[in-house]
DNA sequence: TATTGTTATACTCTATAACTATA
DNA sequence: TATAGTTATAGAGTATAACAATA
């Protein structure tokens, strides 16, 4: 897993594959991040829920029950940025918090009824934005997306 | 281009294919998309340039001098907060402004020697965690990012 | 002493509304 | 009156540092 001479030697023949007069592809792919995160923010008006909170309740969804640390793990932010997340999350209704049966520090939050009802059905709408313009790609760049999504969030996560 | 009936069949057949029990395209590319935005948003404490310069220099690079508004255009972000990403460009040297030379209200902002010689030389180096994450793929994995790069930059362009 | 979580504080990115200068 | 740009202000998202409670 850890050999970083291939790597580099991978990334060289990566280099100089790559046309010279065309950014990277690290520069390419940031900068699409980039411009299409900023596009999905700019979405949220119409929603109370912000993309970050969304992003933590699919985390909850797909892992069940967690800790405010371990939730921030696996988001990969810092505790604090989490512990805000959860307190708008629970002013909303979304997620309850309880404490650990044995471990008086620790607490428990998971999605409520309402929580899990939300994330199922109105994202859907939510999202109506990025629908659309999938929709409007032919079936084998949906396909191509679906597996650089899959890519994308693994390197992420690392 | 304007097939809304087309777009909706294609959608539908989109939801279709998808397993039922997964997240559907656009939450997974939302999600992948946000997550890898947070981790480059991440890599930035080493740099005095935030990814939202960068991508503006990026922009003045490849079209030229534009005025603010144009930038603010081409970069989909509304004129004021335009406005300080020049400023800051301007105080860090990277780029330089000037008048219009007809229209008084205009100015007209461009990369300075110094903002090219960033642009295309420290970014490289600024890269460092995507270009690693990038050179442990395999190259089909690499080549498809690439092209879904191109794919999301044209679908956050629209 | 180490871990979990929160509070305090600050910075970046973005927006809208209101203003100034020019056409 | 319309356009280009800036200033004022606000809110989201994130971080680090310092603190409290528990193990």
């Amino acid at each position: 897993m850890d050999e970083p001479a291939n790597n580099l030697v991978r990334y060289a023949n990566y280099v100089v594959e790559s046309e010279s007069d065309q950014p990277s592809l690290a520069s390419r792919l940031r900068l699409a991040v980039v411009r299409l995160n900023r596009r999905l923010r700019a979405q949220r008006a119409s929603s109370s829920v912000s993309l970050t909170q969304i992003s933590a309740m699919f985390c909850l969804r797909k892992c069940g029950p967690l800790s405010p640390s371990e939730l921030a793990a696996k988001e990969r932010v810092q505790p604090p940025s989490m512990t805000r997340v959860i307190a708008a999350l629970e002013e909303a209704g979304f997620v309850s918090r309880r404490q650990h049966p044995t471990d008086g520090r620790q607490a428990i939050v998971e999605l409520t009824e309402r929580g899990t009802a939300y994330i199922e059905a109105e994202i859907c709408a939510r999202e109506a934005w990025l629908d659309l313009r999938l929709a409007e790609l032919d079936p084998a760049e949906r396909e191509l997306l679906s597996r650089a999504a899959e890519i994308i969030d693994r390197m992420a996560g690392q």
